[in-house]
DNA sequence: AGATATTAGTTGCTTTTGTAACTAACAAGA
DNA sequence: TCTTGTTAGTTACAAAAGCAACTAATATCT
């Protein structure tokens, strides 16, 4: 696209990126939707203290940019799933610690290099060089 | 990321892809949907008829990769606010041809030049290298 | 201490999306 | 012409997300 050539919907960065990320989502959703019966968010959640150790819902939410609403019903599903605990901090009752039971452990390894896998299967699509572009143009646009 | 150095969140490429369009679906879903009124199905069905022409829900499915039950609905819902209308094809009345009322192409002509500004705007963060790596990189996962 | 504000997390209600089943129009072969 | 199949588009119901109001615990200020 040309300063003032045609400007079609594929030049429109917000289009490409949603259907790149809808591709992809889609993809790798199948993992752990099909394998744990869990939801974005859910892996997400799995990924945090699976990658990260135990934290509380509002550090999941400021690591993922994700809404309090959603960790919090991904949480509650988590639980009713026996891949998650929580344990109400003594110091400040406000808080709840997460963390992974044996068998959100086991999902979590199991997702992990799943998504290692997946990761570089797509990555290697591209030059080392590109790759990094655009992830670095992603973070840069995701305001990380 | 190295091969078998850490594995994070901000590595995994559907979680930056994600994060990257919610930005910038958001940042621009405010001038559809302020100024218009609009949901994000219905701003890309009018850019498609603004821009290409009078068509079809299935073509514009076909070239915007969206479900026919989106489409429907936003054009039902276009239909009500009056900024577009169809017209059953009598060659072969299981068609409707799509078309933007003067409403519509006035609305069309406002979020078209937001659009390219909008789109400018996040594209001047790259040099124009990076941004036509970005743009390949995109294209290549959405498989386009 | 007592009033007020802030923080963690949940819940209720509404909007949006996904899936699959549906109607209507047409096509094609027997 | 009468099945059978296909295509365009809609609709019904369920799953998910967004938003705002809510409770409970703690912090702060006087």
């Amino acid at each position: 696209m040309t300063e003032n050539g045609a400007f079609d919907l594929k030049d429109f960065l917000p289009y490409l990126l949603n259907q790149a990320a809808e591709v992809t989502g889609r993809e790798f959703q199948t993992y752990y939707r099909h394998r744990y019966g869990m939801l974005r968010t859910e892996w997400r959640v799995v990924f945090h203290l699976g990658r990260y150790g135990d934290m509380t819902a509002t550090e999941i939410c400021a690591r993922s940019m994700t809404h309090k609403t959603k960790v919090s019903r991904a949480v509650k599903a988590l639980e009713k799933k026996r891949f998650v605990r929580r344990t109400v901090v003594a110091a400040d009752k406000r808080n709840e610690t997460l963390s992974l039971t044996p068998g959100g452990r086991a999902a979590f390894r199991d997702l992990f290099s799943a998504a290692r896998a997946y990761n570089k299967a797509v990555t290697r699509q591209f030059s080392a060089q590109d790759d990094a572009v655009l992830r670095a143009c992603l973070a840069k646009i995701a305001g990380t």
